[in-house]
DNA sequence: CATGAATGAGTTTTCATTCAT
DNA sequence: CATGAATGAAAACTCATTCAT
């Protein structure tokens, strides 16, 4: 268990992978050039092809990591619950923080879609997949009265969240609360109370 | 009804401006070349500039159609209404008929972020809030439980509706059923059973 | 039959392919880069890509061009001769003055080979067998002996003939003398023995 | 015969001289990157400059063999042949078994033009040159009529064997056999008849 | 000997826009 | 109204080469 192991892993990746996220989730995949990406890394546009082989490579790479962390997030969060609505309501927050926090990555996958990159349009449909389908799983283990569509249900619950970072504004609402919120309407629906405690 | 009056107006004007907005929707803005337009309408790119000062002005233009079209579709819709929930459920379909059906201009006041086009960015927020204000007239009809927080429902709400145009299938559930389905977990929020009726 | 038909071609395209010609024949393909071009021809780079979609497309163009001045030389000299030797003779020497001569078309041909421009490969094997297989025609008509090969001997002295860019100065022997002297060979191993005359 | 004259030289240059050969010879000198050539060779771009100065000086170093090489064979082949035609013939087919085996030295020289690489194009016309001064040395001990252009048959039979490689298919006549059809028309302009033997 | 990383100038190509006709 | 032609800047990417370690 020493640290010796990931030493020469060479440094720039990171950054640089870092401020491809960081800026595909502000300005977008188009809007974000190659040499945007130097300047924010500080290297030439030409060092950037030695660590990643195209801009769509790129942006797999961060579509990539971002759903990963999500998935991470929301695993560790939903790991301790048993209790369904708990449950589904711990994996709200994560998700909810991944893609509310600094770091970009979540941020991506919301933002750029597919079809900004026809050529790995299938790989990151894939991708998006992976975290919906698991998603997908937490919500359906909540029970809905019969009359109600659960899809769609679970869709508008996915796009409530996926637009938080339109509005949501820092210092706002803690962001456990607003899962919370978006959770607390499907409960009225399935004519549970929303627990007391905070948090 | 003489002849006067429509003269002039035979020009391609509006079909570049849809032309635009289909492209806009479909690929984003910076993924539409101003060459891609002038292909799609059979025009020259010089020809463009004769109807447009812009790339930006045309998607101004395109913005302000498409929130004056979800604006006159969802009056049109509210019109009769009295009844809070009824007239929210009729405003939901309406907005939803716009961003689902072929004419993608209301497509691209969701798709295309304000930030997209940065020397136009406070008139393209301006025309959303439009909108949005709009919406929130009608959601704030609607009685709420105190202790639950409206303007997090008002905007989960919104996102959801904004996202059905990444599921959402022709040929699956009528537009309407979809509506009242985004609104059942609000009715039940507040206590209130959805009508009867079909549609 | 007036000269107006011509006019409006525009004008800059004729002197592009002309450049293109010259520079791929001296320097080849790949050595001649887009901005070569564009000083050759006084246009900015962009510029071009008005007249032509890709380096490839106009080395396309080129080729296309080499092989049809070549087959209509050697078609407009051999059409008066019915003798096959003569026939051919005529042809050898209107080959030589096409890859001889100052306009740099036909040595493109000879010069570039299809391999150096991988997606439009095929298209430009099939320009090289479109002539290759008029000259072979012109080839059969001559009786060689039954024990020799033939199919060698064509491609013998099709290689003999694009030889000649290699070696031949201006000033030295004629052209037509040099065709007489590439198939004085040929005519010894059919015995036949070469007219007397000059030219 | 000790340890010591060979240790040295176990290095990677002989894959490196080797790979370039083959690359220069299939794509040709600027179509075959550095980069190319290192993963041809699995080493590093970097490495490859350790054994080389530059580009172009491993053009030279292919070259350089690539003449050697035809030379060596030819000098060998004609070795035991003292009647001038045989000679001559011998040389050719040595000429033909170098350009069209699987070795790809002696294809760069003939593929490649001396003025691919400025630098170096003295040098490299001089070492073509070192080649065919020595095949016209062959060449010119055989008698032709006088009344034909010696040097005119001498680059048409240059000419012929170096177009070899753009049609000859392994698997179809015998080297020899290829090399004795190309000598046959110049023997039939000497008036002499081929040998009856087989090679 | 070798490599991982980088450089800087170069490549082909695209873009929004302009303008004489 | 429209077009053919062009511009100049910028796009993504490649290249031969270098160098600290």
């Amino acid at each position: 268990m020493g640290t010796t192991a990931v030493k020469r892993q060479s440094s720039r990746w990171p950054t640089l992978r870092d401020a491809a996220a960081t800026l595909f989730a502000e300005r977008g995949y188009h809007a974000t050039s190659m040499r945007d990406l130097a300047a924010a890394t500080a290297m030439t546009p030409g060092a950037i092809y030695f660590h990643v082989a195209s801009k769509q490579a790129l942006l797999l790479a961060v579509y990539e990591e971002g759903v990963q962390r999500i998935l991470d997030r929301v695993e560790a969060a939903v790991a301790v619950e048993r209790e369904p609505w708990a449950r589904l309501e711990k994996a709200i927050a994560a998700h909810l923080e991944s893609i509310l926090d600094a770091s970009a990555y979540a941020r991506v996958v919301i933002r750029i879609l597919p079809t900004d990159a026809l050529e790995i349009s299938a790989q990151l449909t894939q991708l998006r997949d992976r975290y919906e389908s698991r998603f997908a799983r937490y919500f359906s283990a909540v029970p809905l009265p019969r009359d109600r569509d659960a899809g769609i249900a679970r869709r508008a619950l996915l796009g409530a969240m996926n637009w938080t970072p339109v509005w949501y504004k820092e210092g706002g609402k803690a962001v456990p609360t607003v899962a919370r919120e978006l959770l607390a309407p499907l409960r009225a629906l399935a004519g549970v109370k929303p627990p007391r405690g905070r948090k």
